[in-house]
DNA sequence: CGCCATATACTACACGTTGA
DNA sequence: TCAACGTGTAGTATATGGCG
């Protein structure tokens, strides 16, 4: 090297310079660019003093970690957009996909996507939930949108766009418990001889005495049914169908309608966590109901012949495929209209199998089991339910039992 | 151990499309 | 014409891990 008389900072240090333009100018290198090259920041200043403020500041930010990352400033909407196509639909399920999706599109973007990402306040979100919960948003959706923007934004923090996380500091609404009103036992009763009229009934049975979800219901096979020794796990559910085309040339409709459809999702997947799939015992005219509708079962399989696939599932179209999830919803509905029941959730019924399993007084810890209540989260949960129960004589649990299930069976 | 936030899984509803 | 099904999206429940 010619110039060695020079002298120079070491690699990696910052410099200060007078330079030619009559400028003071500082270099400080804060780490390294996306291409491997070192990220050498700029400052240039009037005066020395003012320049090496610059500079120490600069340093600062680096040893603590909080430089943040050349390029354009994002917008708020921009980087939400990047992080929720780029970013989050590599790593987190399809279904956490899809809410943070809508989250994005439907409410961050055109309430708050102006802004510039690193000028956002804590209190801009909070004005923002306030005026999605004004605009009839309930404090769950306003949640869930608080925590996916968190969850965005804790991502441009790691990547250096920004430093702090101001979704942490913002305020999320909270979230209120609301009671569950339970079908009384007239209700169910009228629910269970409308459903005992249709194809499938003991589905509906299900629903109502054991407190299995849809997809609980939907996904279960006979081999996770054990009759004689009365019980069912429940290890599957069933998952919403989804398509895409199969034709070569675009059909023009919607995939689900492409006469070549193809399905791209799983019929059912297992049950995710071991609470999940849970034991449930069958009380002993439920064990007859599934006898029976097993038979019947038979019977369609007989009839379907060849078309008949083979799948096992309890609760089948009369050619042995899994029951489409929407379907079944406008099913509960009819059956609701046509029991002459005030209407309701399907996810509604499972809060009844609690009751009437409280009301029959079988002991918490079986009520528990059968809900699939977490130990420690079970006795909060019960609580929801026991205002109902609790007036209630006992007389009246003896009665119960055999409005549901008949008089006992003499053998 | 109880509580909480977060991440994820699941359900509800509305409206559109199809084919018998 | 209607029941069944597809799909977009809003809403709700729960598993999990951390923390005081």
């Amino acid at each position: 090297m010619a110039d060695q008389k020079r002298t120079r900072q070491p690699n990696g240090a910052s410099s200060i310079y007078f330079g030619k333009d009559g400028k003071w100018h500082g270099r400080v290198t804060v780490g390294v660019r996306d291409d491997g090259k070192p990220d050498r920041r700029h400052v240039e200043r009037k005066t020395k003093a003012e320049v090496t403020k610059a500079v120490r500041e600069l340093e600062k930010a680096r040893d603590s970690g909080r430089v943040r990352k050349t390029g354009k400033a994002w917008s708020l909407g921009a980087w939400l957009e990047h992080w929720v196509e780029n970013i989050a639909k590599k790593y987190v399920s399809e279904n956490s996909y899809d809410g943070y999706e809508v989250d994005v599109r439907v409410h961050l973007v055109p309430g708050l996507g102006a802004h510039r990402l690193d000028r956002l306040e804590p209190e801009h979100l909070e004005t923002f939930y306030a005026k999605m919960q004004a605009s009839g948003s309930s404090a769950g959706t306003t949640h869930h949108v608080h925590r996916t923007v968190r969850v965005a934004l804790g991502e441009a923090v790691r990547r250096g766009h920004i430093t702090t996380n101001v979704a942490e500091i913002a305020r999320a609404p909270r979230l209120e418990e609301e009671d569950i009103e339970p079908y009384s036992i007239e209700e169910v009763q009228s629910l269970l001889l409308e459903a005992s009229k249709l194809r499938n009934s003991a589905r509906w049975v299900v629903a109502l005495a054991l407190g299995l979800r849809q997809g609980e219901a939907l996904g279960l096979k006979w081999e996770d049914v054990y009759l004689d020794a009365g019980y069912v796990r429940t290890r599957k559910n069933r998952l919403r169908p989804k398509y895409e085309h199969g034709c070569a040339d675009p059909c023009g409709r919607k995939a689900g309608y492409c006469p070549e459809r193809r399905q791209v999702r799983r019929e059912f997947k297992s049950t995710k966590s071991r609470a999940g799939r849970r034991t449930i015992g069958l009380p002993e005219p439920v064990v007859k109901l599934l006898r029976k509708h097993h038979e019947e079962q038979a019977r369609e399989r007989q009839e379907a012949g060849e078309l008949w696939e083979g799948k096992g599932y309890v609760f089948a179209s009369p050619t042995g495929e899994p029951l489409i999830p929407n379907t079944d919803y406008h099913r509960w509905k009819q059956l609701l209209a046509d029991a002459g029941v005030r209407d309701g959730r399907l996810h509604d019924a499972r809060h009844t199998a609690g009751t009437v399993l409280l009301l029959l007084g079988v002991p918490d810890v079986v009520v528990d089991a059968i809900m699939g209540w977490e130990p420690g989260g079970a006795a909060r949960m019960r609580a929801r339910y026991m205002h109902v129960t609790g007036p209630m004589l006992k007389k009246v649990a003896d009665q119960v039992g055999e409005a549901l299930w008949g008089p006992p069976d003499p053998n």
